[in-house]
RNA sequence: UCAGCCGGCCGGGCGGCCGCUCCGCCAGUUGCUGAAAGGCAGGCGGGGAGGAAAGUCCGGGCUCCAUGGAGAAACGGUGCCGGAUAACGUCCGGCGGGGGCAACCCCAGGGAAAGUGCCACAGAAAGCAAACCGCCUCGCCCUCGGGCGCGGUAAGGGUGAAAGGGUGCGGUAAGAGCGCACCGCCGGAGCGGCAACGCAACGGGCACGGCAAACCCCACCGGGAGCAAAACCGAAUAGGGGUGACGCGGCAUCGGCGCAAGCCGAUGUCGGGCGUUCUUCACGCCGUCACCCGGGUAGGUUGCUUGAGGCGUGCGGCAACGCACGUCCCAGAUGAAUGACCGCCGCGCGGGUGCCUUCGGGCACACGCCAUACAGAACCCGGCUUACAGGCCGGCUGACGUU
């Protein structure tokens, strides 16, 4: 039997708010095949709905999948998008912080404001069964944590107004 | 007080709020999962980056590979002596040389009498003694200024990083260790020191230039690759092996269609087929499905943190360090945790304003500086090197002043 490692972190029950949101947006009975984990998590009927939260992308190939995707620019970062529909609700998360940023240190600094950034924005914006990637720029180091947070909003709300893409 | 030298240490603190990771305990009948053990989720408590974590330059541990022992050659490294150490190219203590008034600092510091080679430019000459301008005796010529020649010299000039000791006196045709004095140099009995080396009676007129980061010689050291090492578990897909079934071909019978040739289906039975120019043997190749087996990829687990370990005390040692006792457990991540945000506070720096001033500056006030430098563990230790805002402590040296 396949123990899907991967998921190891799973929804917090304590973000409740969004919690309950993303339940009721992802209720879909129709959904066919789930995945073993969907399985895994989905055993209480009080809350039937695949709520599973947010994980992180690890592998090289997920980022360059949806580096493929549609992507929003802001000046203190840049978020990429993809669809998976393969029809599990999980909201996959991840970073890429390039060697031009700066040295270690500042990418450490960098990858993690933006950590706590999506932290804040994600419960909310992110959509089901999507995967999203941040990318950190040079000026992630200069601007204001509120900036941040709002250029992640907008580029949440921008990414996803456009008409959805065929990928 | 000023200037300087050396050594050691720190590298923001407090609080709020939201998180991450590891460990322990609780609950284990209850949430999810599982046959169970357990895992995930949950609650409580605790640990969680550096002095360089960096560069990856040395030395080890550990793992795999290679290897019969020992040695040699080749290649690479190290290079005053003694000690420390698991080891080192590191450290400590000395020696020698150089710099500084001094505290102290710096040194790629074996061998040039084993051999080969090189010493640019300049210069007449660059390693073996020679002589460009000169100086001098003698001979010859001559318009008696001088020129030429045989010799003698190396004091003076000039070149150079370096030209075969230096200064002075004597001496001489002019000169020269030719002679003498002092300094230097070479050899050196003997003495001190474990040694590097130091001191040095006495002897020698002085010969023996530099470069070994040129080849080289001598002594010592070195097998290779690295945690992406290595061990274990191990999907999907493709491929390999095995077993079975079916497909495939011939023939017979029956049934259906058709005038017929024949076609289709079912059952039974016998056979594999193709290639290697023919035959036999032999060899090679060949369809679908199911199950099993082994290798192995993705992925996972282990390696993974208790170690030449930290701290304290005592003892030995000038010291590096060693020994004994006590005590502590002190990061283990893996798209990579150790943090994000906010508030308060310090020192410093910057310009501004006011006051004082011995004109060096001092004090006060508010403001600004991301409330600040360099920088993020990746198997673990010992070093080296490089980067670094600012600050603390101790010792020492030289000036000036006071008593």
């Amino acid at each position: 039997m396949d123990s899907a490692p991967a998921w190891r972190r799973l929804p917090d029950a304590r973000f409740s708010p969004a919690a309950v949101r993303a339940a009721a947006r992802s209720f879909r009975p129709e959904d066919g095949p789930v995945s073993v984990v969907t399985m895994l998590l989905t055993g209480d009927t009080e809350q039937r709905s695949a709520n599973e939260g947010l994980a992180t992308l690890k592998k090289r190939a997920d980022f360059l999948q949806v580096q493929k995707g549609r992507k929003s620019v802001r000046n203190s970062l840049i978020l990429q998008v993809r669809d998976r529909r393969d029809g599990s609700s999980l909201v996959r998360t991840g970073f890429t912080v390039s060697r031009k940023v700066g040295n270690a240190v500042e990418r450490n600094r960098v990858r993690r404001r933006l950590r706590a950034a999506l932290g804040e924005t994600a419960p909310v914006a992110a959509r089901d069964g999507h995967d999203y990637v941040v990318v950190g720029r040079r000026m992630t180091l200069q601007t204001p944590y509120r900036t941040i947070v709002d250029d992640l909003a907008s580029a949440f709300r921008s990414i996803h107004r456009a008409p959805a893409s065929d990928r």
